[in-house]
DNA sequence: CGCCAGTTTGACCAAGATCAACGCAAGTGG
DNA sequence: CCACTTGCGTTGATCTTGGTCAAACTGGCG
């Protein structure tokens, strides 16, 4: 599953027939967000600092101007997940209104626009473009979900981290070589697995040809076809 | 013939205060939909049969009148995923605009209401109210399948089932008893499962005096307290 | 009555989790 | 400058959960 990027150049190394499912939804339409910049104001994290809050008042969202931001849950056993991770141009923060289900933090230094859900939607009522932006947004949020949960149930681990790997590629908009800014941990908790099961697989990846690890954070795509294969299912 | 049909619009009775993680997300706000009923069409359909195909153009969405409706996805090996199931009031089919991702077919026999979306963005432009309607509908979907996320993620096959059939009980606004319209088979590709296991489970359950299994379909909740323990996670 | 589709149960197997070391680089304090 | 710690990452050895394969059961229907 091949996600689309709509938000920039680099269009098309890449066979993005429409048969591609994976939107990522955060991205992209960031141009019609242009009208929210006067109601927004900028905040910077520290790494592992908390954004907001599970069970917190859901009374703004938020923009990565740059840094990564995790969206995850912790469960009274101590087991995590993660929802979701946002890089620079995404927005997060909207999907529950009450109150928050999930909580936001810093994966490493992070700047942020903060957007108060008020005026947001005094914006909205006024200016129905902007409204379809935001929606659009969200329906391809929505997707993605989907497509995670399709990833979630029913993919095996070769094919979870093959996926996420091309999936960071395209999202961070990298071609040879890729940093990743979280840890094993997180990626683990972002897959359903368990840290050794990334590791191991990893490597077993790394020693195929398929990729390079000069790093644990660095990642080299040696070979696109063959990571596709497996990820694709 | 046999197929259970769930009948009227039992919409929403309930009090879905938002804190309860299993609340559904395409119930409810239906009544802000009303101002959709000039634009739609009623149609009907028969037992497997399809009702959207992935791959088709996404040109209209969905209410559920009557019966229940699974929104899946076949992988090349036979595998399948069930995103979600969608019983009388939900709404169903926004999710995501260019292409569908998913298939939608018809569990049992169904009555839907269809609605183009040109008239519908015609509609939303020109009333404000109808649109937050609308998106609040969709955000709340968005907060339900991180939901399931999680518990695709991260959940055992006993979490993931109770968990399921409490929801079940919730959406379908049942108390102590509870028919699936919905095959085993169906349950296990929605919880990410073998239908083996979700049969075993629920065995598990029933010897441990948690349900009553009177008939394959048909669920008696009989201790609520230990059902929400484990699901709980 | 016997077939058929769906369900249930059992025996076995394997993918991935768990438990346990070990490696390694970046601090930190003597 | 060098022990020592600390936080990750990697690898290996086992164990468990849930998957696979196979067989029996059920109720509806020709």
């Amino acid at each position: 599953m091949f996600v689309q990027f709509t938000g920039s150049a680099y269009s098309d190394t890449l066979d993005r027939s429409g048969s591609s499912p994976g939107a990522i939804a955060q991205s992209g339409l960031i141009e019609t967000l242009v009208g929210f910049e006067a109601i927004g104001s900028r905040r910077s994290f520290a790494r592992n600092e908390e954004i907001f809050a599970e069970g917190g008042p859901g009374d703004c969202w938020y923009k990565v101007i740059a840094g990564t931001v995790r969206l995850c849950k912790l469960l009274a056993d101590g087991r995590r997940h993660i929802a979701e991770f946002y890089f620079g141009g995404d927005c997060f923060g909207l999907e529950n209104m009450p109150e928050r289900l999930f909580s936001a933090e810093a994966v490493g230094e992070v700047i942020v626009m903060r957007y108060p859900r008020r005026a947001t939607e005094r914006l909205l009522d006024v200016n129905p473009s902007l409204a379809r932006g935001l929606r659009d947004m969200t329906l391809r949020d929505l997707a993605n979900a989907q497509i995670r949960m399709l990833m979630l149930g029913r993919m095996s681990a070769p094919e979870r981290v093959a996926t996420f790997l091309l999936d960071m590629f395209e999202r961070r908009d990298a071609e040879r070589a890729l940093d990743l800014p979280m840890s094993r941990n997180d990626i683990a908790d972002y897959l359903g697995l368990t840290i050794e099961t990334v590791c191991r697989v990893m490597s077993a990846f790394k020693r195929s040809g398929t990729i390079g690890i000069p790093s644990p954070h660095r990642v080299e795509l040696r070979d696109r076809a063959a990571l596709a294969a497996i990820g694709e299912a």
